[in-house]
DNA sequence: CCTCGTTGTGTCTTCGTATTCATATCGAAT
DNA sequence: ATTCGATATGAATACGAAGACACAACGAGG
């Protein structure tokens, strides 16, 4: 008996720079939830994650790639500060959105 | 400017049964080598992992699975025992194979 | 019945990752 | 000038995965 329909074939994918991790799954939800809501602590918290860890991933994928991604802002009475996504930034979630789908093509055709 | 060729793609695969991974790359090489060396102990060195290690791998597996994919000897002054794959577990890194091999295709002409 | 290499298993340590907490800083709006 | 919400950052903690060590159990062959 084969069992090829048994298992269920998963994958992670991810872009590296010089051997590091750039982007993956989880850092593309971030820079996503970041250019959506102007702001790293309500990405985070959209996300579930922890305001520290949403920051250190930022300033990680930074001292890699040695360009900021992300542009943010303080102060202010009303929103008290912000962040956006930087040309850089919004190229490197493309690109990754770009494999992305063309490794779930790929897949879709293996199935 | 884009970036398309700036960042190389990684990507991990493998094969789960109920939500939970069963075997990837390594599992592959761990099943290979004991199908090979006919002990868990020699795979293990071999791989340059410790037989903690392999032998844990193994038993999550086969918890995962309710099925035991390593036959296991013990005993004998020449040998003191030994392994080998169940045909479960044959057809199980059979499997991952296929799927490997077919990913890897896809990828090329994705390429 | 003794020996030897392998399987089988508990425990402790290490280590990378992620969370929590606490606190300082900023600055536009009021 | 005061305020308020967000950024910025250190430090302590928690957690799970993996490795290191130690040792018991087994049993075919001599």
């Amino acid at each position: 008996m084969s069992n090829q329909t048994k298992y269920k074939l998963s994958f992670k994918i991810w872009l590296e720079h010089r051997g590091k991790p750039l982007i993956g799954k989880g850092g593309a939800q971030i820079l996503e939830q970041i250019e959506k809501e102007r702001s790293i602590s309500r990405a985070a918290k959209n996300l579930g994650m922890s305001y520290r860890y949403v920051w250190s991933y930022i300033k990680k994928v930074e001292r890699t790639l040695g360009s900021p991604i992300v542009k943010t802002y303080k102060g202010g009475r009303r929103g008290g500060g912000g962040a956006k996504l930087t040309n850089f930034g919004k190229e490197l979630l493309e690109e990754y959105r770009r494999v992305e789908c063309l490794l779930n093509k790929a897949l879709a055709e293996t199935k």
